[in-house]
DNA sequence: TATTAGTTTATAATTATTATAAATACAAAC
DNA sequence: GTTTGTATTTATAATAATTATAAACTAATA
């Protein structure tokens, strides 16, 4: 966790930002709850528990500025609320979301998939691709098994 | 045009909702607008110039029951505002959208390009796809020109 | 005609997000 | 070591999109 802190402070650096007290919090709280997708306010509530004189702007600002810097992406699965979420390690494209209509959780593709659409995009329709969201909206497997039992 | 609207009304009538006057009126600008992703806000004010009585909210409620009755598609681009947008009759799913991030225009892509992606997503991950949202950022053709024009 | 259910209007309320101004921190220059 | 300037934060106010509510309206039905 340490090294990967490390990193991003770095790439703060790049840019002329700082690694403030209350950024490092933001992003400490965004590497524990790595597999989650937190919304400004969800990020708000668990920064306050390390750092509690924190204000909501702030997180606000900071999810904004790691947004552009790539460190984190941002997403909206239509429910109008903000979801914030750190990129992998190295990680080129945005992941790939599964969002159960049933019970509402949401799951992670870490592969990229789109390589091959990617490509038929560029020389189609001469658009030269930057990055792509794709979220599938469907049964998971758990709601899945309860629909069969249930029958 | 007529045929179309008509479609829908069936539609509604399926599900015992009726085609009012209002949502004849919001179904049409839609039908106008096609190629176009227009905002509620959008929609609005559009509609009232054939139906100037009609109120926001109704504008809503209505692209919300369409929503669900899956004869427009709702999508956030990432701004906080949500597009609506027809789909193609007869079409399965959403359809894809190339977002410029030079011009901030939206090109769509009908074509389904995600089938085996999908195959894959069911078979590797056992979740049942019902739909999907693909949305690549990027530049499109007339600003990559621009680009290299201004070199 | 009276009744009922569904729909719309107008308005108020809510929610997420952004802007603003004053306070603070902190590095560089003197 | 103080001063100065810039970036950042806080607290609060403002904004914008959306949703809820209550009253009015409509059309079908008993």
């Amino acid at each position: 966790m340490e090294h990967r802190l490390d990193r991003i402070k770095k790439q703060l650096h790049a840019q002329s930002y700082k690694l403030t007290p209350q950024r490092e919090a933001i992003v400490r709280v965004l590497l524990e709850r790595e597999e989650d997708h937190l919304s400004a306010e969800e990020v708000y509530l668990l920064v306050k528990e390390i750092a509690p004189e924190i204000g909501l702007a702030t997180v606000y600002r900071t999810l904004d500025l790691l947004s552009e810097l790539k460190i984190v992406d941002k997403i909206n699965f239509g429910d109008g609320v903000s979801s914030y979420d750190l990129r992998k390690e190295g990680a080129k494209h945005f992941h790939h979301h599964l969002v159960c209509t049933e019970c509402g959780s949401v799951e992670e593709i870490v592969d990229d998939l789109l390589e091959d659409v990617e490509k038929i995009v560029q020389n189609d329709w001469g658009f030269q691709v930057k990055d792509h969201r794709l979220t599938f909206h469907g049964v998971c497997r758990v709601c899945q098994e309860i629909t069969v039992k249930a029958t």
